[in-house]
DNA sequence: CCTTGTGAAGCTGTTCACAGCC
DNA sequence: GGCTGTGAACAGCTTCACAAGG
């Protein structure tokens, strides 16, 4: 296969490109519920939270989806965004570590509507293996391997306290798992092939409180 | 009060910087707990999984507490760090909606260590509303005022369906809370002094997929 | 001699402002 | 006329490389 320099798929979009294309796809979606069939930039980037110049720079990374003139139409914008991130395929998710955390994320429906199945699920408790939630069967974390393998997992979250996140991980990228979403508050370490990213509930707070204690301080002065 | 122009309480330290001295502090902790007493930047910003001369300009923002040619104390740096994010105080954090998430997040010791407790719940739904969780009585969210008085609640956490978050919101701010730490999968619109941040779990999955995508797209290539 | 602290360079992302086009 | 697409200016962050200093 040969890619023309024409083909914008092959194109790499900027990181803070790719994290806001969700969120546009989200607003889309909103949009044609309300039987909105046509939109400008600048009715999109309010509704997104965004600036509308930055939107439409977002865009032109994917290719010339507008009207000048006119905006764009709704449903081709929508599909051509979820092209572009690769929403189009379905994609099969595990989730290592089965406790409250974990629970409301197989639960969560807004995964289903996104292109993810919750396909697996793996702890290491004894009392919570063979236990059946949302719907499956949670595995014993030591066969992670074939869990992995019979439900093609292509993404696994990590939802297990912090001491045995890299003991799991390092299971998964046995396994062949190459994207993880951590929860643990915890450095994992990975192959150079593997791609984590992480979300950290307490230095979200941290982040909130210094904001906080900068503008009572402002105050005083 | 005058705020002198030596005093680096008062300078703003860069949003990338504040995002980052968490996980140092976090660090910093675990060589405490492993009875080291000193590091060089090399040290800790491989255990932090940062770059060093990264490490030493986000320290450079809140003063110099290095030395050249040996490096930093533990207790000492882990000190100053907490007192430039406030962590000096604790802060009464309140959970609104109490499903999985909300039980998830009432239950995490992480956040006790970093100077938050959870003071409050509340939810909308009258099963739950007068149920003990993690020790606490789940109250009516339509009672949020009262709870956020009498608990001196400084940030609330939004774990409601998307369609309760604006509602929520909007009494928050009205109760006075300036810092919102949002689950919701929604844009939230709040006054300009309100501080609001947002965590997606569905995005956070979007751009892992995006990832892989594009590796597999490069190898066919 | 060794490691910090920091100017300077380079890179990424944002915003402006307008040319291009319907 | 009006809105998109984009070069150019700008702002912020990262990295380098080295002077400063124990």
């Amino acid at each position: 296969m040969t890619i023309l320099p024409t083909d914008l798929s092959s194109v790499d979009i900027p990181d803070a490109t790719v994290a806001r294309l969700p969120v546009y796809l989200r607003t889309l979606a909103a949009f044609a519920d309300r039987k909105i069939s046509t939109c400008s930039s600048l009715e999109l980037a309010e509704a997104a939270g965004v600036n509308p110049a930055k939107l439409r720079k977002d865009l032109s990374h994917l290719g010339s989806y507008g009207v000048r003139g006119v905006g764009y139409e709704v449903e081709y914008l929508r599909y051509q965004i979820a092209q572009a991130i690769g929403q189009t395929q379905n994609r099969n998710v595990l989730i290592a570590g089965v406790g409250h955390l974990g629970q409301a994320l197989a639960g969560y429906r807004g995964f289903t509507t996104r292109g993810f199945t919750v396909a697996g699920l793996v702890d290491a408790d004894s009392a919570r293996i063979g236990t059946v939630v949302e719907g499956l069967t949670v595995h014993d974390i030591a066969d992670i391997n074939d869990v992995v393998d019979a439900q093609s997992i292509s993404i696994a979250v990590i939802t297990t306290p912090a001491e045995a996140a890299q003991r799991v991980v390092d299971g998964l990228v046995t396994a062949g798992v190459t994207s993880i979403l951590n929860f643990a508050p915890t450095l994992l370490s990975v192959p150079e092939h593997v791609d984590v990213r992480k979300v950290d509930m307490s230095i979200e707070l941290q982040i909130l409180a210094y904001h906080q204690q900068r503008r009572t301080k402002v105050v005083d002065a």
